[in-house]
DNA sequence: CTTGACCTTCCCATGATGGGAAGGTGCAAG
DNA sequence: CTTGCACCTTCCCATCATGGGAAGGTCAAG
């Protein structure tokens, strides 16, 4: 299988195949005769792995630790389930400092009159005209 | 004043004001003959401006729009509302993604034991062992 | 006049990803 | 066989916003 098989098959683009490689989050692959990359159904099986903890957030250091404890078969699942739990911790604190400035802004859209005058209270609140906008 | 105070003053770091300056966020700063940039309290006042948006998410771009729009005397605050608007928008799909990953997160969670035996649902369902854990 | 805190510019690093160039491979149709 | 096209290889550069640090100049207090 070349690598843009397996790209396909798992959804993790070929340049970031090579990268993950390259950091060594993965083994190097097998090499045909060409030099080209050969993969089969384990590698596509750990892309995928990787590509869905990505998709839950995961660094690619935190990655690399839930492939080793994967891999580990006398891992100890709190071990895993400690590092879930300190990425949902760190998941929530994001959300909380979205949801601030996503409240603030809104305080402040609410109140602005959105037309053709120049007054408005989104630029005062940014120019420290601390503010006369509550809802 | 000289860059140090005003990143006391504005809470933007000395290293960033300069490079706000280098990307044209800022007017180039005034000189003294030394060669030191040296700062007033209207600089202070556009620092603090950008900071503050900064601090509620927007880019650095879209700090380039709202200093502009902030200068413009003629502006429309229609603009400015639809503007962070679109922020907003922005950071509800941010919060969104963030918080399904966390939802997906809390379940496995949930149901994984996380004692020292090597049965983890969070690594079952990572290497795509469809789903037996149902809260 | 020395010392230490500041300033200057310049280069490098981060994290995760994409873009693209230059050149080699593999396979199907002519 | 040759041509053509799709794919592969490595290597370098860009993103976004920020920090680190080196080498060298400046200022003010002692």
């Amino acid at each position: 299988m070349n690598i843009g098989d397996a790209a396909r098959a798992s959804g993790v683009s070929a340049k970031m195949i090579r990268y993950y490689e390259d950091i060594a989050l993965l083994p190097p692959a097998a090499r045909r005769a060409s030099g080209y990359r050969d993969y089969g159904a384990d590698d596509v099986h750990r892309l995928r792995f990787v590509r869905r903890a990505r998709d839950l957030g995961f660094s690619i250091e935190e990655v690399r630790e839930l492939l080793s404890l994967w891999h580990d078969k006398s891992r100890h699942s709190g071990d895993v389930k400690a590092l879930a739990s300190r990425h949902i911790a760190a998941l929530h604190s994001r959300i909380d400092a979205l949801r601030n400035m996503a409240a603030t802004l809104e305080t402040l859209v609410d109140c602005c009159a959105g037309d053709s005058r120049p007054d408005c209270p989104i630029l005062a609140d940014l120019s420290g005209d601390g503010g006369r906008c509550p809802p």
